[in-house]
This record gives structure tokens, sequence and C-alpha cells, in this order.
DNA sequence: GTAGGGTTAG
């Protein structure tokens, strides 16, 4: 049509042609849409090409696919491209894949030849059923007809591969195509990002930058789940600037993209602030806020979040998951409860994974019966499923159930390696070497030892079932190892006592480069604190201000303990003045620290300052102040304490609290109150309670009620080393050596071992440790040598040995003798050969110091003029100018 | 673009 023509006066039917073809252009809804479909047909244009096309891809704009068919049937059959394109797109777009391939295979039997508009929309159908199979064939039919280096084909395949992970072909295609958008590297990145293939995503995303590229904000969204998932804290930043800069509106779906990476880095306020700065949220930006929380494992804050979010927004599935799972941890079945009822009445449809978790809810909670009911309602049970019930009953002590759902779930599924973790940690619980080794066998078959977790509760197990070659032997043949397995294997040692090889593993984890967290310096602090290890609790410490975890609250309880158990009672205070949270752990600790050092008044003062401070003390509380109390003497404080303890505070005195007070009341000489104390006992008292009071008559020297409390324990056939020997002691002292043979055979026939007494020191940042008697150390001979002239002298300030300390049935002399090896002393003589005179010593010893010892240690200290701080097994003691700060009460 | 079960830590 020609300008001239178009002037001076069109044929009616072609104006109504171009009126309406513009009138379709701008229509906005479906009503305007039908009055000019039936102006069309009006007008007898209903079988023009052009017009039914525009027509039913409006109609599928408009989510109207039936009536895009029957616009398109009226044409039908017809040779023009034109509308066969159009209904393709149209179904394509509405998800009718099926339907849209059906179009396509009848335009290709009336024998209209597919053009390069055409094969995009075919491909979506493809990647959208999930057919690889006819996305083959089409592909096929791409390169037969010559559209192999087609730009919008070649992205349409791209994407198509990518949604059928075949990420191999997606790369090819790209590498085929001659010429590129920023949508062939969008599809290519977003391939392999929403395939998890992180490294690849953000190395073509490196590649197009060099390219020249620009990203847009689709590239940034497909990037930021790669990132997220590599913890590319760097590139995240980036993106994140990038964002700002292009972002003109703050795309949603890209700020939702920076909220779930920020969670994914563990940086909440990140997350937060951009949550915050967000001008339009969606659902899904509170999702993934809400799920954030929750996987960063702060449910509190998850929960209070969606008590926000109910204001403006309405939860859905996902939200209402967050939340059950939440509950779940929190162990919160009434909000749970209250969560799943709104669900319901909501008509939420709870899929496998969303019935899991609720499951999980209730059966992390303790309703066995509800989780049980849920389960067996539920229709597409998985692995998931089963293993949370599982759980649900081990964690709740039901093992018998446990152990059937076990039997059963092998019946229907296969037992996955999570199941394996959780039967390991049944075995850990109950040091059941017998069901660990086991399952290990079952682990082995199943081929499941590849799997990390697998093995670090394998470690885990052998460590608590005392087996620590074995844990240390799985940990040799992992390839790869976590934080987690680090942290495993570093408690194993500190539960094995093995402070070395503690110090070896820390090193070791650091040199791989590994940033120890709040659990690796769980597991070394008490090393430190074992080994009395000043320097290198000091150097943790410093550490930890430089990871910055000195404002945790656990670390901070750890610290205390490590300085007081480093006989830096300074040290310890200093860390809890500074920490600005404290809970009833962090005051425990000052407590048993002022305890340890006889500082008894100093304990009771900070008792009473954490009532003030409105922290009430737990029994381990009361356990530290009444040690306290004993160690200082003051029977009446402690006394008062027991009393208030129940009267006061409700709770009810455990053996632990009656053996403290045994111990307070016999120490400072109350030998019958104690007996009475025992014997009124609600509870019936075990070898402990005994224990405590056969010390106290040993060191009393009173032997009428020692024999008396000695018979009581043999009676009780206790199978703790440490109460047999000291029976076994008391009649030595007595010289009553047939009842000793008698302990000893019993001890030797129960299969229990002595620990061996030992001492250690630190001296520049070496331990020396000596054992009784020791020999094998290299000045060993310089040391008897200073024992001896030291024995001397002290003979002529008045020292007489105290015999009854030897417990081996042997002459006087002799006995002396092995005085003279008691590993305290040469402990302390060592320390006085190496280091500077007049400087402080310290010695560790793993039992309790004896009475000739502790004689001994004064007079050293006057003699040498040196102040020699011992910890035992139990407390301080600092011995000064001849005298010990215990009072002598030890 | 948001989602589930288990292992270290007092």
């Amino acid at each position: 049509m020609s300008l001239s023509t178009a002037r001076c006066g069109l044929p009616a039917r072609e104006i109504l042609y171009s009126s309406i073809s513009n009138a379709l252009s701008s229509i906005r809804n479906s009503a305007e849409l039908h009055k000019v479909h039936a102006l069309v047909i009006t007008a007898g244009l209903d079988r023009s090409a052009f017009l039914t096309g525009k027509l039913i891809s409006k109609y599928a704009r408009f989510r109207e696919p039936t009536s895009s068919i029957s616009v398109f049937d009226r044409v039908s059959p017809t040779n023009n491209v034109y509308p066969w394109n159009s209904i393709i797109r149209a179904l394509a777009h509405n998800a009718l894949f099926s339907e849209a391939l059906g179009f396509y295979s009848r335009m290709r039997d009336v024998g209209v030849r597919p053009d390069a508009y055409t094969y995009p929309s075919v491909i979506n159908a493809c990647a959208g059923l999930g057919d690889a199979e006819m996305g083959k064939v089409v592909h096929q039919h791409v390169s037969e007809a010559g559209f192999g280096s087609d730009l919008y084909i070649g992205n349409a395949l791209i994407d198509m591969y990518a949604r059928l992970d075949d990420m191999g072909k997606a790369c090819h295609v790209f590498g085929e195509m001659s010429q590129r958008d920023v949508v062939s590297w969008n599809s290519l990145i977003s391939g392999y990002s929403s395939n998890q293939y992180w490294e690849e995503a953000l190395w073509y995303y490196s590649e197009l930058k060099l390219d020249g590229i620009l990203p847009d904000l689709y590239t940034v969204s497909s990037i930021l789940p790669a990132c997220g998932g590599l913890v590319a804290v760097r590139e995240g930043r980036i993106l994140h600037g990038l964002v700002e800069k292009i972002g003109v509106d703050g795309d949603i779906i890209v700020r939702n993209g920076l909220l779930s990476m920020y969670f994914k880095f563990g940086n909440v306020t990140d997350a937060q602030k951009v949550f915050d700065e967000m001008v339009f949220r969606d659902i899904v930006s509170w999702n993934t806020l809400v799920c954030g929380y929750c996987q960063l494992r702060l449910f509190e804050d998850s929960i209070q979040l969606f008590r926000d979010m109910i204001t403006t927004c309405t939860p859905d599935l996902l939200t209402v998951t967050s939340v059950l799972r939440a509950c779940g941890h929190l162990g919160d079945l009434e909000l749970g409860t209250f969560v799943h009822d709104y669900s319901e009445r909501k008509g939420m449809e709870f899929d496998t994974r969303a019935n899991n978790i609720l499951l999980d809810m209730y059966a992390k909670g303790g309703n066995l019966l509800a989780a049980r009911q849920l389960f067996n309602k539920m229709k597409d049970k998985d692995s998931v499923s089963w293993n949370s019930l599982l759980n649900g009953y081990i964690l709740h002590g039901s093992y018998g159930e446990a152990m059937q759902l076990f039997k059963m779930m092998k019946m229907e599924t296969e037992p996955d390696s999570i199941t394996h973790v959780m039967l390991l940690s049944v075995s850990t619980q109950f040091a059941d070497i017998y069901l660990g080794g086991e399952v290990h066998c079952h682990i082995v078959k199943l081929g499941f030892t590849i799997d990390l977790r697998v093995c670090n509760a394998l470690i885990d197990m052998y460590a608590k079932c005392s087996k620590l070659e074995d844990s240390l032997r799985i940990f040799g043949l992992m390839d790869i190892c976590d934080i987690v397995t680090w942290n495993t294997i570093i408690s194993a040692c500190n539960h094995h006592q093995d402070c070395c090889l503690g110090f070896q593993m820390i090193n070791a984890m650091r040199n791989e480069g590994l940033v120890p967290d709040e659990a690796s310096l769980l597991g070394i602090l008490p090393i430190c604190s074992l080994l009395a290890a000043k320097q290198q609790g000091k150097e943790i410490h410093g550490y930890i201000f430089r990871l910055g975890f000195e404002s945790n609250v656990p670390v901070g309880n750890a610290l205390i303990e490590m300085y007081s158990k480093c006989g830096n009672l300074k040290g310890a205070v200093g860390v809890f003045e500074l920490m600005k949270v404290k809970d009833v752990v962090t005051w425990t600790a000052l407590i048993s620290a002022y305890g340890m050092y006889g500082e008894g008044q100093k304990a009771l003062k900070a008792f009473a300052q954490m009532e003030v401070a409105g922290i009430l003390p737990d029994h381990v509380a009361f356990i530290a102040i009444i040690f306290a109390c004993s160690h200082s003497g003051m029977v009446e404080e402690g006394l008062n304490l027991f009393d208030c303890m129940k009267n006061k505070y409700n709770i009810e005195p455990r053996m632990e609290h009656y053996a403290c007070t045994v111990d307070l009341l016999s120490r400072s000489g109350h030998l019958t109150k104690a007996e009475d104390f025992i014997l009124s006992m609600p509870l019936k008292p075990d070898a402990s309670i005994w224990g405590a009071l056969l010390s106290a008559c040993r060191a009393n020297g009173n032997m009428k009620i020692a024999e008396r409390v000695s018979k009581r324990i043999i009676e009780l056939d206790t199978d703790m080393t440490g109460y047999n020997v000291l029976v076994s002691n008391v009649y030595a002292s007595m010289g009553k050596w047939e009842q000793v043979r008698s302990v000893r055979k019993s001890i030797r026939s129960k299969g229990l071992k002595k620990s061996a007494g030992c001492s250690w020191m630190e001296i520049k940042k070496r331990v020396y440790i000596f054992g009784t008697g020791d020999r094998s150390f290299e000045q060993f001979e310089e040391v008897y040598q200073l024992l001896d002239i030291l024995g001397s002298l002290m003979a002529k300030q008045g020292y007489v040995p105290d015999l009854q300390c030897v417990l081996h049935d042997v002459d006087d002399d002799e006995k002396e003798d092995m005085l003279c090896g008691h590993s305290e002393r040469l402990a302390i003589a060592f320390g006085l050969l190496n280091t500077e005179p007049g400087s402080p010593l310290q010695i560790m010893k793993n039992l309790r110091v004896c009475a000739d010892c502790h004689t001994v240690s004064k007079y050293i200290s006057s003699i040498v003029q040196r102040e020699i701080l011992v910890r035992d097994a139990n407390r301080f003691h600092l011995f000064k100018n001849g005298a010990c700060s215990c009072g002598d009460r030890w």
C-alpha cells in the first residue's frame, strides 16, 4: 500500500484491517481482546493469517490457550507458517508442552516448513516436558534445516540441554554458535548454576567478562547461587556492588538471590541489611529470610520473623515448613502444633518433603504417637521419613522401637548413610562397641565409607568406646576431611587425655588451612586445662581474639577453666570480667576457680553476685560452691548452702552434692558427723560418698572409722579403680597386709587398671613428665642427688617421713626410698635444677598429693626460698616460706 | 530466586 492511496482513501476492508491490527497491539485485558476478536469475526477477517496469529498470541498472554486453539482452528489447515508459530508458542507459553509438540508434528505432516521462529518454542516445549528423546529429534531437524547457527535457536537449545541436565551438549551448542549474546551466556551459566556445577558457572562468568559482554540482572541472578554454594565471598561482594549499579528499581529476583547468598555465607548482618533496604518484598524474600535463619540454626529469630511476616504477607507451604523445622529443633511442640493446625485450616497440601519436616517436628518434640500416625498415613515415604521417625525413637530412648523400625525399614526400602550415622550414634551413646562394630561392617559392605559424615560418626564412635587407635586408623584412611572430622578427632584426644596428640591435631588442622571454629576451640581448651599447658593456652587465647570468638560464651567459659587449671587465677578472673554475656556456666567456672585456690570467701561472694545478676544457680553451681567451702574449711556456710539448695531453689540434691557435703564435714575433721550424715541420706550411698569419708579418715589417722568405711566400700563391690586403691592403701597404712592382698586380688580379677601416679611441668613450652620412681629421664642422677641433699637439710629442721604414705609391704628403709621417688618430688627437684633461682615453680599431678609430699613441699619452699604451686587432682597448693595456702586441708 | 533427616561442641 503506497502513501498516496493511504491519504486519498482506502477501501473500507483495508482500513478496518489496519485499525484492528493497531487495536490488537495495544490491548490491555482479556475483555478488550474478546471485543476485538468479535470485531474480526464480523469484519470477516478471521481467516487472515496475520490477524489470527496476533489473536492467538494475545489469548496466550492472557492465559486463555483454549481460545488460542479455537482461533487457530478457523484458519486450519493453512500453508502460512505464521499461525503455526503463534499456536505453538502460545501453547508452550501456557505450559501445554505436549499440545505444542502435537501442533509441531501436525505442521510437518501437512507439509508446512518450520522457520527460525518455530524452533525456539518447540525446543522450549521439549525442555518443559523433560523429553530428551524429542529434544534430540528437534535438534536434528534444526541442523537439517540449516538453522544450526541461529542465535535464538542456539540459545533455546542451550537452555533445553541445561534443563535436561546435559551440560555437555549445552556447552557443545554454545561452542558451535557463530554469534552469541548475553542471553546465550546467561543460559549456559544458569544451566551450570541450577545443576549445581558452581565452579563451572563461575568460570564461564569470568569468561563472559573477558569477552567484554556486560552482565545483566539475569546473569547476576544465576551466578549468585554459585557464589553462595562456593562461599565465594569476594565475588559475591563484587556482584552485590554490580546489582547496586545496574538494578535501577532493585529487581526483586536479584535481591532475593543476594539474600540467599548472604545466608549461605552465614552472614546474617548483610542478609538482614539487604532485606531491610528492599523497597518491595515478596513471599520469596520473606521465606528466604525465615529459611535462612533456620539453616543457620537461629531458630528463635526464624520464629520471630515469622511473627513479623504474618502481619504483611500470607505464609505459604515453604514458610510453614520452615517454622515447623524451627519448632522441631527448639522442641516447641505447642507452636509447632499450632502452625500445623493453621496450615490445615488454610487447606495447604503437604507434599512428602513438608510431611517429613512435620514428622521430624513431632519426633524431635517427643510426640512419638503423632509422628507415628503421620508416618503411617504418608503415602510417599522416602528414606528421610524413615530416618526422621527412627531419630525420634532414638532421641527419646525408645531403642526397642527404633530397632524394630530399622528392621521394617530394611524390608521396605534401603537404609542410607544417614540411617547408619544414627545407628552409630546409638552405639556411641551406650559405648557399645559390639553394636558399633556391626554397624561398621554394614557400612563397609554398603560402601558408605566414602561418606564423610559416616566416617566422622565412626571416628566418634570408636573414640567414645575407648578405641582411640581405631579412630585414628579411620582418620588415616580418609582422603578428605572437614572441620567436624578435625573437631571429632581433637575431642577424641581430649577424652583419652592424649594432650600431645591433641596439639598435633590442631596444628595439622591449621596447616591444612582450616580455621578452627567454636567446637575446635571447645575441644582444645580442655586439653590445655588438663595439661596445664599455660603457654599453649595463652596462644590459643590470642588466636581466639584474632578469630573474633572473644564474645562467645561457651568459649569464654572454657577459657576461664583453662586459666584457672593452668595456675593463673588472675587470668581466669580477667576473662570473666571481660565477658559481656555470662551464663550460669560462666559463674560456676569462676566459683570453681576460687574453690580450687582455697578462696572460699571470694567464691561465696561470686555466688551472691550471680544471684544479684539474676542468674539462678543450677545443680553444678551448687557442687562448685560446696566444693569451695569444703576446700576452705567453711563448714557452716557449706551446710547452709546444701540446705538452701533444696529449700530455697527447689533443687533435689544428687549423689555429687552428698559427696561434696561429706567431704566438707570430714575434711574439717567432723568424721562422726559425716558418718551420721551419710547414714541419714535418702539415697543409697555409693563409693564416692564413702570414699570421701575414707580419704579424710586416712588424713586424720582415724583408723577406727576407716576400717568400718573400708568394709562398706568392699561391700559395694565398685568398679571404680580409685576407691579400690584407696581401700587398699588404707589397709596398707594400718599394716593389714592380708586385707591389702585381698583387695588387690579383687582389683586384678575385675581387670581394673590402677592409673599410675605421675607429675608433669612445663618449662619453656616443653612438657616434662615424671612417673613414680622414674629413672628414665636424662638428669635423673642429679635429681636424686638433690633430693638426698634436701632430705638431710629437712631432717635437720625436724622433718620425719610419714611412712604411712607408703603402701607396700616392705621394711622401713625401703619405704623411705619409695617416698623419695614420688613423682611430684622428682618434678620439683627437676624444676629447681632447670629454672632460674628464685623463680616460682608449677607442678601438676594427676592424683592427690600425699601427706608426706605435702610436708616435704613446705620444707623445700622454705629451704630454697621458692614459691611452689602444685595442682593435684582436686585443687591448687601454693607452698611458700614453709607453709601451704590450703592451711593443710588438702 | 526460597525447603527436609544424621555426626563434633559441657
